[in-house]
DNA sequence: CTGGGGAGGGGGCCC
DNA sequence: GGGGCCCCCTCCCCA
């Protein structure tokens, strides 16, 4: 016979013994302020405490201490009420950094519920602004004010109510559901999020030229626009200040999504953001530079903190195991140096550019596959008829600064004008002489080169032949880096 | 509109 | 820790 009311009852009388400090075995130093808890509940409760207090474990007469400066007192606060009680008080002020907390001690039912409360706000504000949109269009022949005083209106009501408290439902459909297994769900709220955020970022942008902009800055298309994209990776979490100071990423949160901090309203047509816009704007463009990426990634490194995280297997009386978590994502690693290759996703480095067209890479591997296969006609397979040739059965075409093979049948019947030239994969350092990274492998083939390029021609095909010299005309400069 | 291939990017892991 | 390899996924282009 089960007793329902058992498990609140045992809650209520676990947080009354924390309020009487009855028992409390864990002291939690959050910026200077104390907090007594009981550790079992923390084990239970927190994937961070999980690995922290198994560590520890060994010596249970004394007292654990955990300090923290990564989030407030009050946000702590917050989490340790949640913990205790099953409430989570959350505001449109306090929902990003609990949210960032909840993320830091591997908290995934807050952090669910914390996406929600944004996901809904935004329901809200996209309610509010069709509001205001149909007002503004009925109000524009007759109402000299028009704008304004709806939108302020619309604001205040929205945080005449700012907070609400959520209770997290009790949806464990398996005894075994911890971290892992809502891992996935959790991953596809975040999508969610990620949406619900990049629509709203489409707000203060130009429509549809996003992607036209990305690829004339040269940046990657895909990843960086999901959840790896490097400001809205800054803007969904961290709230460590020893990476990157909070301050500045709200400004940048607010500025870009034109999101009022305190209820995520939305204020179309408001002169001062704007303007404001037009700054952040100017920022972000600033910041897509190689350079600033890699100030910041060097600043993000430098200041990295020994362990970033821990991540619990927790699969069947398993010891967590120690992993490096990424302070911008859920992502864990087991090794630190697979976290900073992994952070150059969040910083935009791209230390390894491409001589002969100016890209840039994340790895050095990455640019290496790039320009054998752009550059070097790596491939031994004719690129019309997909058959193997080879130096003898086959020649190089050159199309602008792309090579490809093709069978000398293909290009009888392709009928290009052909160039002789001679085709020599090492004729070119794929790696800029302008002070970024330089591969042990580029280096030698420059060695063997006599730092010859190739001119850039877009449109017009040429033939390299092979085994024969490349005409004085050819052999231009390469073109500069575009970033 | 759709499927296939190319290119790019990221993760895991070995050396 | 860096370099490198392998694998997988996503996006884009093109037939």
């Amino acid at each position: 016979m089960e007793i329902s009311s058992h498990q609140s009852h045992l809650l209520e009388q676990l947080n009354e013994q924390r309020k009487q400090d009855l028992f409390c075995d864990c002291n939690i130093l959050v910026e200077g302020k104390v907090f007594k808890a009981h550790r079992n509940v923390l084990f239970a409760s927190s994937g961070y405490f999980k690995m922290l207090l198994s560590q520890s474990s060994k010596e249970t007469s004394q007292p654990t201490i955990a300090t923290f400066e990564v989030f407030s007192p009050e946000t702590f606060m917050v989490i340790l009420d949640f913990v205790y009680s099953g409430i989570l008080s959350l505001t449109g002020q306090n929902v990003i950094e609990v949210m960032s907390a909840a993320s830091y001690l591997q908290m995934t039912d807050i952090l669910n519920v914390c996406k929600t409360f944004i996901k809904s706000s935004l329901d809200i504000n996209e309610k509010e602004k069709d509001h205001y949109l149909s007002l503004s269009a009925k109000s524009a022949s007759t109402d000299p004010t028009p704008a304004r005083p709806a939108l302020y209106r619309s604001r205040r009501k929205a945080k005449s109510n700012p907070r609400r408290s959520c209770s997290i439902p009790d949806e464990k459909p398996n005894g075994n559901e911890n971290s892992w297994s809502s891992y996935s769900s959790y991953l596809s709220s975040q999508v969610i999020l990620q949406r619900a955020e990049t629509q709203l970022s489409k707000r203060g942008r130009k429509q549809g030229s996003t992607r036209k902009r990305r690829k004339h800055l040269g940046l990657s298309q895909s990843r960086e626009l999901g959840g790896c994209k490097p400001d809205r990776a800054e803007r969904a979490g961290a709230s460590d200040p020893t990476h990157i100071s909070q301050g500045g990423e709200e400004a940048e949160f607010d500025a870009e999504n034109d999101v009022d901090q305190d209820d995520f309203g939305y204020h179309p047509g408001a002169e001062a953001a704007a303007k404001r816009w037009s700054v952040a704007q100017l920022e972000q463009e600033l910041s897509r530079t190689p350079e600033f990426m890699e100030l910041k990634a060097e600043e993000l490194y430098t200041s990295m903190p020994t362990i970033l995280g821990v991540m619990s297997s927790w699969n069947e009386g398993d010891l967590p195991r120690m992993r490096f978590k990424c302070p911008f994502c859920t992502h864990t690693v087991k090794r630190r140096a697979d976290l900073k290759r992994h952070l150059r996703c969040h910083t935009g480095e791209r230390p390894y550019p491409c001589e002969a067209c100016g890209k840039r890479f994340t790895r050095l591997e990455h640019l290496r596959n790039h320009f054998q296969t752009i550059h070097q006609a790596g491939k031994l397979i004719c690129r019309k008829c997909k058959r193997h040739v080879t130096e003898l059965t086959g020649c190089v075409v050159q199309q602008g600064t792309r090579r490809y093979r093709l069978c000398h049948k293909c290009l009888a019947e392709a009928n290009f004008d052909s160039i002789p030239e001679d085709f020599n994969p090492s004729e070119h350092s794929p790696v800029s002489s302008t002070g970024n990274k330089r591969p042990r492998w580029a280096l030698e083939e420059e060695q063997k080169s006599d730092e010859e390029t190739v001119e850039e021609e877009p449109y017009n095909l040429v033939v390299r032949h092979n085994n024969e010299d490349i005409p004085d005309e050819v052999k231009e400069k390469v073109k500069p880096n575009l970033r």
